[in-house]
DNA sequence: GTAGGGTTAG
């Protein structure tokens, strides 16, 4: 009968023992220690340690140093870190995993360098981490001597650092291949590994190579989905990202993760799909999903993305806690529909919530500016962010200037900040001015940032196109069509517009210029050739 | 005695 006994009754005669065991071998302070979820519990612990003297016994500092770590805590990591005299491998790990959670994986690098100064012996975990900042760098000299050690060393390595080896080669193209041996040398089934080089794969845009990986997996689990998924979003690939997460949901019997559901949201948001987005929103309500700052805030932007700016506003503001992403994609929700004055509003509540603005947060507020036509509120804002933030402009914020400035026809100061700018104007830059030019009919700086834009982009067909919309424009039909023949004989590639629209579920698209709709010839019948010409 | 994939904004 025991044999029969499912595992969860297993589990339920060793758990009080293991706890009790706990208890009685480590002192109360500790215990509290591992119990703590946020940066006041640990602060209280770390006093507390200190009182007591707890905290001269370096594992113990080690374990503080872990729960700061925990809480994202990382300056406090490092001052605890500091004051320990001979740090052993597992205080080093600890410090390691804080530097690269707190965007610093070069120093994460040096502390490793460090470690191997002090005559101890990387492990496992430590191997798992410097992998992951030599991946981030995409550091594959650096990797590729920390593969050479745990070689040299004979280490054993587990699934962590097998995948992390994977992840660290596969962050370069060059050594994607290097990426694929490494999995190769294991024999054995490892999901964890298979789902780095689908990862890898698909940040390099080798789409099939990754479809063909997932396809052939034995053992699936709910990342090499999300993997899968979040890939098709990034590589533009929203349709199949949809469509496989359907998969997902109809055939496999793993379910989706927050990842999964954040990158298929993602994916509406690309292809305007409501419903579907709409639906997740009900999904992850109904399996009691929390809705952590990751997935409000990706309902938020999809719901933004989707038009409907309104339920973006209420996930917003039921979010308990709201990061500088979350600010920012609800600034440029409310920007993107033009309502520039919510901009403003919001942004006065993030600074009044303590949250500093970074560089994105101005680009929405600038392009807010510039669709609203509200050049004097731009300057202020710009002016703002250099001398009250410190953030230096970058090109982007350059490009939404001479937007602003070149839409509402000012376009004599629009010139004269491009020619005053730091750096080379971009395609964007002269794109902008173009786009003014043709708005309002300025032929002399039109033909300037066209002779700039032949040379930055001599392939690019959508430019020529504007320009040849805007000579048609101002009646100089001669150099338009002088342009177009250009375009054609050149065979330069063009993009159109396309436009979504969502009906019961399914996402159709359409292309201007195009008829290549299955449902064509009952459009045609309905709207006549009127359709066909715009 | 203990930590470890991937996801979001222009």
């Amino acid at each position: 009968m025991a044999a029969l006994a499912p595992p969860y009754l297993a589990n339920q005669n060793k758990l009080p023992s293991f706890s009790s065991k706990i208890l009685v071998r480590m002192p109360t302070t500790l215990v509290f220690l591992q119990m703590c979820s946020n940066f006041q519990e640990v602060r209280q612990v770390h006093a507390q340690l200190v009182v007591s003297g707890l905290l001269d016994r370096p594992p113990n500092a080690g374990r503080l140093l872990q729960s700061y770590v925990t809480v994202s805590q990382i300056y406090h990591a490092s001052s605890v870190f500091d004051r320990i005299c001979c740090p052993d491998v597992f205080a080093y790990n600890n410090m390691i995993r804080g530097l690269i959670l707190g965007k610093c994986p070069n120093n994460s690098l040096l502390l490793y360098n460090k470690l191997l100064l002090d005559g101890l012996k990387p492990d496992n975990y430590t191997y798992t981490f410097v992998l992951k900042a030599c991946s981030q760098l995409s550091a594959i000299f650096e990797g590729r001597q920390v593969h050479c050690r745990i070689v040299k060393a004979g280490t054993s390595m587990d699934t962590h650092v097998h995948s992390s080896l994977i992840h660290m080669y596969s962050s370069s193209t060059d050594s994607l291949v290097c990426a694929e041996q490494v999995l190769a040398s294991f024999p054995e089934e490892n999901t964890l590994a298979k789902n780095s080089l689908i990862s890898g794969y698909l940040s390099q845009g080798e789409v099939e190579k990754a479809r063909e990986m997932f396809d052939n997996m034995v053992e699936k689990d709910d990342a090499s989905w999300s993997a899968m998924i979040a890939g098709y979003t990034k590589n533009g690939m929203s349709v199949e990202a949809l469509g496989l997460f359907q998969k997902m949901m109809m055939i496999s019997e793993v379910s989706p993760n927050e990842a999964t559901l954040v990158s298929s949201l993602s994916a509406c948001a690309h292809l305007g799909a409501l419903d579907q987005g709409k639906w997740i929103h009900a999904y992850a309500d109904k399996i009691g999903a929390k809705i952590s700052v990751t997935l409000g805030t990706a309902l938020i932007d999809m719901y933004a993305k989707c038009g409907s700016i309104e339920h973006g506003y209420e996930v917003f503001k039921k979010m308990p806690q709201k990061d500088l992403v979350a600010w920012g994609v609800i600034i440029s929700g409310f920007a993107i529909h033009g309502q520039a004055e919510k901009c403003f509003e919001l942004f006065d509540d993030m600074v009044a919530n303590g949250t500093y603005p970074n560089e994105i947060i101005f680009v929405a507020i600038l392009s807010a500016c510039s669709h609203a036509g509200y050049v004097e509120m731009g300057y202020q804002y710009f002016y703002q962010m250099v001398h009250e933030y410190g953030i230096r402009p970058s090109i982007e914020h350059y490009g939404c200037m001479v937007d602003l400035l070149g839409r509402a026809g000012r376009l004599a100061e629009a010139e004269e900040l491009i020619m005053s700018l730091p750096e080379k104007p971009n395609s964007v830059i002269w794109g902008a001015l173009l786009g003014a030019c043709r708005i309002h009919n300025d032929l002399r700086r039109g033909n300037l940032a066209f002779k700039h834009l032949t040379e930055l982009e001599p392939m690019s067909g959508d430019r020529y196109k504007l320009a040849g919309l805007m000579f048609a424009k101002a009646g100089e039909k001669e150099t338009a069509t002088k342009i177009r023949k250009l375009i054609r004989e050149n065979d330069l590639e063009t993009t159109r517009g396309l436009s979504f629209i969502e009906i019961d579920g399914v996402v159709h698209d359409f292309e201007a210029g195009t008829i290549n709709h299955s449902k064509y010839n009952e459009i045609y019948k309905m709207w006549g050739e009127g359709l066909i010409d715009f």
